[in-house]
DNA sequence: GTCTATATTCCGATAGAC
DNA sequence: GTCTATCGGAATATAGAC
């Protein structure tokens, strides 16, 4: 309560000045130099907060994920219909991507740069939550309710079409030949239209 | 002919290699030193040939563009059914790109940190293409053969599907909790499945 | 905790012999 | 064309004053 009206520590201003900088240059390509200006401070401090480079990096990568996971895990674990569900996840999820937008390309990087430390730190105990989704198309596959299809391509082709057009997104503003405030409206319409053509595919 | 006898010259190793380590690492990740060591050489002679990192990384890129393209938009402008071409493309593009894995990862990662370099040197006059493909997806719908949907949602869904387990490939393997040689098999799979889906979804 | 100044390491690039 | 040796700059990291 207090703490959140005191304005920013510098602990606090250098990661989210880090986490521009990485965001936007990766790990190697960032400079300390450039993190320490945004943050407006000196270069020794980042050091002084966090010894080195790498440990900032580290403390960055490792909250923007954990910002991203809870939130669909939180969707995925109650228990609306299977519809509801997917309509939930791809709108939440479009819709945090559409305020922070630079994190897929952050995350799709490093994550294939050292894959290994991901699921040393993230992930793991969360493929539970995973299972529960699978079964539960497995269960209106067996109902006839939704086309016999495999959970795991159906779950593949919703990440993405949600994910990737914030991935391809100079490529397919191109593409298409529309500026940005255009294509930020044709995300926007994603929201729903992406749960709609899952749905659609799914009919019997 | 004969020159496919000889066996690569320095510049072709330098290029492999380098083409290795970019996409490995990005450009600001990759060292000379470590293209040098993986081309059998030494770090002079990379300079020699072309005079800095940049320029070398220019000519990896944009060979690895072209030879991207062609192949997708070859496809595109055959006189194909609607539904042809859907098979078509999703079947070629995720078999190329099961064969050049880290394409993607690059691309994706280089297009976003310095968008205006490629739109310079590559598509630009493929614009074309694309709208006919759009034009084919309106007049399949005018006639009824498939639901209404916005051409632009649809090239989105496709390409977002063919492209994104490439980048997410670590993710999902460990999401699924499956191994290389199975996700190898799910990948595969896709080359009809995403069709399908497609397809499925696109009934009137 | 925060700064200035400096040490240290690393890496792209060049010079010059062969 | 290819190598060894080295330069010069840039960037990370530390020392030490305040």
């Amino acid at each position: 309560m207090e703490a959140n009206l005191q304005k920013a520590s510098s602990e606090e201003l250098i990661l989210s000045a880090a986490q521009e900088v990485f965001m936007e240059k990766g790990l190697a390509g960032a400079r300390m130099q450039e993190i320490a200006d945004r943050a407006g401070m000196n270069k020794a401090l980042l050091h002084y907060y966090f010894r080195s480079k790498e440990k900032l990096f580290q403390v960055v990568i490792t909250k923007a994920i954990s910002s991203l996971l809870p939130r669909l895990l939180g969707v995925i674990e109650t228990d609306l219909d299977l519809f509801d569900k997917i309509r939930h996840l791809t709108s939440e999820f479009i819709g945090f991507l559409n305020k922070n937008s630079f994190l897929p390309v952050f995350i799709v990087n490093e994550i294939n740069r050292n894959p290994q430390f991901f699921f040393k730190n993230v992930v793991r105990q969360e493929k539970a939550h995973l299972d529960s989704f699978q079964r539960q198309v497995e269960e209106a596959v067996h109902q006839g309710r939704i086309r016999p299809i495999s959970p795991d391509q159906l779950f593949m082709n919703m990440m993405s079409m949600v994910v990737f057009p914030f991935l391809a997104k100079p490529v397919f503003k191109e593409a298409l030949g529309i500026p940005e405030e255009e294509y930020q409206r044709v995300i926007d319409r994603r929201r729903i239209e992406v749960a709609d053509f899952l749905i659609q595919s799914l009919r019997p």
